[in-house]
DNA sequence: TAGCTATATAGCCATATGGATATATTCTCG
DNA sequence: CGAGAATATATCCATATGGCTATATAGCTA
């Protein structure tokens, strides 16, 4: 599960993979589509798409003879679970429900 | 920005780096507090704080001759917007939404 | 000021990563 | 089956990363 998160977020860290994502956020695509607004090489397209394979966040299916990837949006779930647990920290939501169940039960925190 | 989404993903996809983050969840903590539960040198944690300041996850204060780490949530905020664009994907409510809409409003969609 | 504590920096090493080119593989189609 | 298209794999290279030990720096405290 550590491993996972691993996988997803260091996949995530390259500006080629987000833009590929983003990409399949707007349905399948080849391989050659893909690579197609980067100057890199096909191969290094390839291993991107690899990495982002491993981690769960695309999938390849098969179709006459290309191998198009689509999105696998339950490995952002994942991070976003994760995130989630920090959440609280960036508004002040979780000290006002805090202040607000003070006054409504009662009672001080100490 | 792009810069920062890469710095913060990064950061995240180190086992070491997401357990500080987690013990900095409880609360401000020295390095040596922070050493403590890895069987790592201190210069390794040094440099890990050091990844998670430069991307803005963490920040250092300065009590006595301790340098206090607290965490700073602005920076996974960052990149749970970066995910939020993706978020429609993992469940149906988007298209529900469409359907509620299509009734409610009595028009199709194409 | 001297020494102790807390932390940072420097230098070194092994492995990982991202890129390229060359080549292999797998389909499709004539 | 043979050729061409789409993609994958192999190899190589340069740089980045994560770890260590040794050492430097900064602030207390006697």
């Amino acid at each position: 599960m550590d491993d996972q998160l691993d996988a997803i977020f260091s996949a995530l860290a390259d500006p080629t993979r987000r833009a590929i994502l983003g990409r399949l956020a707007k349905g399948k695509a080849t391989v050659a589509e893909l690579a197609d607004p980067f100057a890199l090489s096909q191969p290094a397209i390839s291993k991107h798409l690899k990495v982002l394979e491993q981690a769960g966040l695309i999938r390849s299916g098969r179709e006459a003879n290309s191998r198009p990837r689509v999105l696998e949006p339950a490995a952002l779930k994942t991070i976003a679970d994760w995130i989630a647990d920090y959440t609280r920290f960036w508004d002040q939501s979780f000290d006002r429900l805090d202040d607000y169940l003070s006054k409504v039960q009662g009672y001080e925190n100490d």
